[in-house]
DNA sequence: TTTACCCGTTTAATCGTTTAACTAATTATC
DNA sequence: GATAATTAGTTAAACGATTAAACGGGTAAA
């Protein structure tokens, strides 16, 4: 059997109650007693029990990650990412991460997840876009949320955001810092508040350095931003409009369907057309040629969303700030200046 | 406040005890006192609370799973994907996975993980290689250990591996298949068990079809199995020996160096040379052509390891089994018949 | 000298369960 | 019909900490 709080109290000759105080730095306890007791602890090697602690203070130290099924198990590691983010970032502190995933078809005839209804978490960090019922069921519970890469329809509580339009901005503006001016912008749907943001930052660049905005070469029009569709994007696009000169793809995987598309098609990368994505997927560095994007922190938002929780645990407040964490652009070899 | 088994007594006027023998599927309650209890629970939304269940049960619901700081932190995920497999597995259990790094430098200065001093696990999965002196630390513990993708020197407890051997043997054998005959072997350092196992695996091959294994064609003094070391292991093989026809790399790294020095060079990839690789990471699918290789499961390791960790607590015996999890010979353009 | 206060420590209740031991009522056994 | 065995439920201790309240001795103020 482990040590306990009472075998340290008996072999320093002291009560339970004293060696607790001791151990939770309370300045009552005599100097004396204090070198006493710590001096028994660190005999017996004694550390209190979690369990007991958990028990008594009506906290965990547990924090919960939720997701939906289909977002944990996505080839493209995103939210996982951002999972390992949290995790790290918890690692700092005395704080568990716990992992519980919901059906992405959540409706009210589901339970919530073990770690609510069992009271073993102190916070949630929610990841992604979720269903309605469960925001709703949530409510009910008086637990501190934050959420990352989704910011909810009445919100009440901390967003952890990407900085999408000043992705737009940055991508958009290296193209044209690059000399281009026919800047095609290739997307999915634009009703994805995402996808949307980088659209405005990409008008936002051509305005801010008043290029005429061409309809003609926007695309935005794809159910789903992957490789596939953005072939087809940029067939619908170059096949119509001949001089376009660079393409600002709305995430990676477009960027790369739409390299394809050139490529299958006598284009040059970089010579012919330069091109530049969003998110920086781990297969940028090996496409020929290396693909330039705006790198997305996905680590750097679960880090994020989890200082944050911690902190409106601590100060048991939930006010409903909205972070946006800042993008960066790399440039790589699908850029070029003409 | 929340709904406690007391609330619950009182409102079916029955004692604490008989609302918590009816939770716990006990048989000595009559059908109808359990109607009647189990009535009243729903009424009331009552859950048990963990933190007192696992004071009193002196058991906990979590798993530690634990690795290096690098190991987290490095850039290829493999051992995070390991953790993925295992959270995956523990989602479908009661079980919670609790994640703590080790710096890679550990020593008897370090502590050990929270988790561990503070009894807040049931068990521990070990992922990948550390340190020898936190091992002998941890066997101090009566704590159910599991190991994955590493087998320590005096191995007691359960371990999961990846079947190298015969995953060089598929790679081989896939080769010989399509008429190769001169094949090379790209590994890092040998005294490395998985890339041992993966050479053991490629000249049983070779002997099964009654090749003559040629030593000269075999490179094991790479100090670290990356892209950079396999270009420079192709230019020394390939500078020296001119009618290779076919390469085995010990990891898709490797094999990527391989690929760009064969093109540098004028080979023609799968014309002139054909060239395998071994784990499957994501980028094979880009590179051009995509890359031939053996199939590792992380994902599978860490459910492995969960369901085998799950079995050991229930089982409460500590067999030093070994498991091997089969991989794949995954076959793309890199290879072709000759 | 009495009263009040401070200080360092202890006492004892508490957190929300589980479970061994007990009880009372019913049923079975001889 | 007396005793034993079974059944269905209760009582109360325990798990290992925290913490409000009580305590007693010493000192300072009145």
């Amino acid at each position: 059997m482990a040590v306990t709080i009472k075998d340290v109290a008996l072999k320093a000759k002291v009560s339970t109650a004293t060696v607790s105080l001791v151990i939770n730095g309370n300045n009552r306890i005599s100097p004396e007693t204090k070198r006493k007791v710590l001096k028994v602890i660190k005999e017996l090697d004694y550390h209190p029990s979690k369990s007991a602690r958990d028990l008594v203070s009506q906290k965990t130290g547990n924090i919960g990650f939720l997701l939906t099924d289909d977002h944990f198990l996505r080839t493209e590691p995103f939210y996982t990412r951002i999972f390992l983010g949290s995790e790290f970032e918890a690692g700092n502190t005395n704080y568990y991460i716990l992992l519980a995933t919901v059906p992405s078809t959540y409706n009210n005839n589901n339970s919530l997840p073990r770690f609510i209804l069992e009271r073993s978490i102190d916070g949630l960090i929610v990841a992604g876009k979720v269903p309605e019922e469960l925001l709703s069921k949530l409510s009910e519970y008086k637990l501190p949320l934050t959420f990352v890469d989704y910011k909810p329809e009445r919100q009440k509580y901390p967003v952890v955001l990407i900085d999408n339009i000043h992705g737009g901005l940055l991508a958009t503006n290296h193209l044209i810092e690059y000399g281009h001016k026919k800047i095609a912008f290739i997307g999915g749907d634009i009703s994805h508040p995402s996808i949307r943001d980088r659209l405005t930052g990409y008008t936002r660049a051509l305005d801010n350095a008043g290029i005429n905005f061409n309809k003609n070469i926007i695309h935005t029009i794809s159910p789903y931003p992957d490789r596939q569709n953005g072939y087809d994007a940029a067939k619908s696009i170059f096949t119509k409009n001949k001089n376009i000169t660079a393409v600002f793809a709305c995430n990676d995987a477009m960027a790369i369907g739409v390299m394809h598309y050139l490529k299958d098609n006598g284009y040059s990368i970089p010579d012919d057309v330069s091109i530049i994505g969003f998110d920086d997927v781990e297969a940028d560095l090996l496409l020929d040629p290396p693909l330039s994007t705006i790198r997305v922190p996905k680590f750097d938002l679960g880090a994020e969303a989890f200082k944050i929780m911690k902190e409106s645990i601590q100060n048991k407040e939930t006010k409903s700030k909205i972070v946006l964490v800042p993008v960066e652009l790399i440039i790589r070899k699908s850029t070029r200046k003409i």
